[in-house]
DNA sequence: TGAACATATGAATAATTGTTCATATGTTAA
DNA sequence: TTAACATATGAACAATTATTCATATGTTCA
C-alpha cells in the first residue's frame, strides 16, 4: 500500500511562505551572498554592499530570526555566517530557475 | 588556475528576489500544492481552497508570469499544471528547512 | 571611569501587494 | 444570435514591509 503525499497543514504552509518571504528581498539575498564563502561582520557587509549599517543590522535580524544565519562574537564585532547548507541550496536552486 | 564563484549581477539578484517573492505567499503555495499531483481548473482550485475565483485567477497569473505554472485549454475550462520539476523541488527544500 | 567604536532598536515614511467587488472577455450549446 | 458558464482584468482598500534617522546598548582600552 502506498502512502499518499498529503497536503501540509495550513500552519506549516504559512511558515513556509514566511520562509520564502525572507528570501524574497534583494538586500537579504545580497547579504547571504556575501556569506557564501566567509563570515563577515555587520560593518564589513555594510561596506561591501555600500549600505547603511542600520539597514544591514535590521535585515540580519530577520535572517537570524529565521535561522538562516548565525553569529560569533569577537570583541566589539559580531561575525555572521550562514546557518547551514540549506540556505545555499535554496538560493542556488532558485538561481537555476532564473537563469534557465 | 581556479575559477572564483562570482557574485551574481545585481540585476540577476533582483530577479531571484522576485522569484522567491512568488513563493512567499501562502495562497500561491496552496495553489501550487493542489497542482503537485494533478492539473486543475481555476474553478476546481477555488473550490478546493474555498476561495474566490477572482483571487485564484489573479494569483495564477502571477504564477504563470513567473513560469511556475502552465496552462492547457479544454472547452470553457483552463487547466493549470506545474511548469517544471523545479517548482516542486524548491518548495520541498523550503519545507525541509521549516520542518527541521 | 570615560571615550571611541560596533551593533541594535524604535518610530516614521514610502512603497508594495493580496483580496474583493464589479465588470469584461471568451467559450459552448441551444 | 442569445443564455449560461468559466476565467480574466481593473480599481480600490487594507495590510505588510524595507529603509532612514535618531538613539540606545554593549564592548574595548586607556
Amino acid at each position: 500500500m502506498e502512502k499518499e503525499n498529503s497536503i501540509p497543514e495550513l500552519e506549516i504552509l504559512f511558515e513556509l511562505a514566511d520562509l520564502f518571504k525572507v528570501f524574497g528581498d534583494s538586500t537579504r539575498l545580497r547579504i547571504m551572498y556575501t556569506l557564501f564563502e566567509d563570515e563577515h561582520s555587520v560593518g564589513e557587509i555594510a561596506q561591501l554592499l555600500n549600505m547603511e549599517h542600520s539597514t544591514i543590522s535590521h535585515q540580519l535580524r530577520v535572517l537570524r530570526t529565521n535561522k538562516l544565519v548565525k553569529i560569533r562574537r569577537e570583541g566589539k564585532q559580531i561575525y555572521y555566517s550562514l546557518d547551514d547548507d540549506h540556505v545555499k541550496k535554496v538560493i542556488e536552486m532558485g538561481l537555476d530557475h532564473v537563469l534557465e
